[in-house]
DNA sequence: GGGGCACCTGTTAGCGATACCATGAGCTGG
DNA sequence: CCAGCTCATGGTATCGCTAACAGGTGCCCC
């Protein structure tokens, strides 16, 4: 940096300002500046910068397991919104869905000076590990319940859910079977939520729901439960995955979809429509989901308070798999 | 560090020590700031300790799409990698896939002071911007191919397309039809040249492959030519989601599998075991790739030199979509 | 004509850690 | 008994940058 105030013939303080502050430096001098900056290939050291700032223009993400579609996609949409505004973004995965962890992923990230924090963790177990934040770092929650202490970005999982099991009572089933996610997941309990209220606003028999895990393989298991029972017209399955275990089942028990039995997927992952049949599907955006994490943890870097929630309305994709009662 | 220091009674000299090299202290005294940094929950302030030694913690990673699966999962064997030997991962996407999108993600890295960065873009264009690096910064490539001056982990493509299309052949087949993946990709002309040597090694008939882009919609597109193609008995598709593609088209234009036509995939995600019929595949064991990949990176940090080739070698894996010949 | 105000640029003092060298205590051995 | 070594610790300079204030110039307007 000496160098190059040397080179345009200003100070030190110069150069600097013409690279945070342009507009307080006289146009020919900061072309002089500018010049020799690139003259010398001159580049900022960030470090510096952050020792003196106290901010650094990176955000750190708390996730589990980021090879599954979802956190992918929100981590992706995460991404790109922060590179438009010149941020950067570290990572923590965490080996296991605890408290323990998930303190620990943010303290990882702390230590590198993160200018804030989004966490990827739509487990029961975060509420608990954001409750005790370090005081001071703004935090910003995804996918995340009501009743955490910070700001959250979630597709509405309650909206998406009572939609997919409405379609089917509107094909004339009689009443719609679940198959949910992992108990302690909170898009599993907000979808098992939105099937059982919308059965009930209709004074339909609600069915005990199955708990898989959002494998393909818990899918094909709990399907071949499923598919022995007379009954079962129309399931909605709480993920796409799932769905697809749950439609190969089906088959081999020599019941066909859709004109013996309806599916309903959660999550249009991009091949659910060359599933067998196409896979009826509700889609969550999850690339604005992440855009809007980032968003808040922006206000709340630059100090807005409270715990806003922005809520995502996911649509409902109607493929093949889904027809009239039989 | 001052606060802390005066509480154990000694310098801010010896609390440095003893975070960077405990046993250079007397164990007693040791003991002492170890309790005064509990006591008083004191944090190294990160920009700090980088501005003078020069060294962050932090690698970065520059990749395309990280919600394809491989790149997905690979990003998580580095950042397991990473977390492991006590790294923190910041990640780099790019919007498209040219040369001068991997120069600037490089330099966003290293603007934020980075140990080195891992590019996973295995891509023709990676090459060329990896000819042009910031001249000691450590690199390390994924996927890439034998022509590029930095060190590469990869899984080899040729000899999993080679042992697909050998296992086909096996069956019976007169020949192997293959859908491709992108030209430009490095692994899909990897899985070309696999493929296209195996026939030749038997003095078969090499037919003119067909490229798709990695979906299942054009999996499904070219599917349905090559469904109307009678003397097609066996393909080697270059993705598995594209293989899904191919199953449905099939289906569709009444042509079964495996009893008509064999079906081979490439990459074992999660759900190939439940694609109608379950899909032959060759398994990439991405996670490995992410930690050799950290690994030559660790390496280049140490300082040392060449550029190493680790090979991580793939799985044939037989389900039900390949039969003998009809 | 000069007080006052913009506007631009420079000077100085840290931010919080570690590298490097100095220091002093305690021990060993001729 | 002291030269000379090891070991533990401390003092000081420094990494590269920006906040805060200071200073100088030119212009406006009373």
């Amino acid at each position: 940096m000496e160098d190059v105030a040397e080179l345009a013939g200003v100070s030190a303080m110069t150069v600097s300002r013409v690279l945070n502050a342009p507009e307080k430096v006289r146009p020919e001098t900061r072309a002089r500046v500018l010049a020799a900056v690139r003259e010398l290939d001159y580049r900022p050291n960030s470090a510096a910068r952050v020792l003196v700032t106290g901010r650094s223009g990176v955000l750190g993400v708390v996730s589990f397991d980021t090879t599954l579609y979802g956190p992918a996609s929100t981590l992706f949409g995460i991404e790109q919104a922060a590179r438009d505004s010149d941020y950067l973004v570290s990572i923590a995965s965490l080996p296991a869905l605890n408290r323990s962890w998930i303190t620990r992923g943010i303290d990882r990230l702390r230590s590198q000076s993160v200018d804030g924090v989004i966490v990827v963790a739509p487990h029961e177990s975060a509420a608990e590990g954001l409750r005790h934040l370090p005081p001071g770092l703004p935090v910003v929650d995804v996918g995340g319940g009501t009743d955490l202490p910070v700001p959250v970005a979630a597709v509405d999982q309650y909206a998406g859910a009572a939609r997919a099991t409405r379609h089917l009572l509107s094909l004339g089933h009689r009443t719609v079977w679940h198959l949910s996610g992992p108990p302690n997941w909170i898009d599993a309990s907000g979808r098992v939520a939105g099937w059982r209220s919308a059965l009930e606003a209709e004074g339909r028999e609600v069915p005990e729901p199955l708990v898989g895990d959002w494998t393909a393989y818990s899918g094909y298991e709990i399907g071949k439960r499923l598919a022995r029972e007379p009954d079962v017209t129309a399931i909605f399955v709480a993920n796409d995955h799932m769905a697809m275990g749950v439609l190969r089942a089906l088959r081999e028990t020599g019941r066909r979809v859709p004109e013996d039995v309806s599916v309903v997927g959660f999550d249009d992952v991009p091949e659910s429509a060359y599933f067998w049949p196409p896979l009826t599907t509700v889609r969550q955006n999850f690339g604005e989901v992440g855009r809007q994490a980032f968003q808040l943890l922006l206000d709340r870097i630059a100090g807005v308070e409270g715990k806003a929630r922005r809520m995502v309305e996911p649509e409902l994709v109607v493929r093949e798999s889904t027809g009239v009662r039989p």
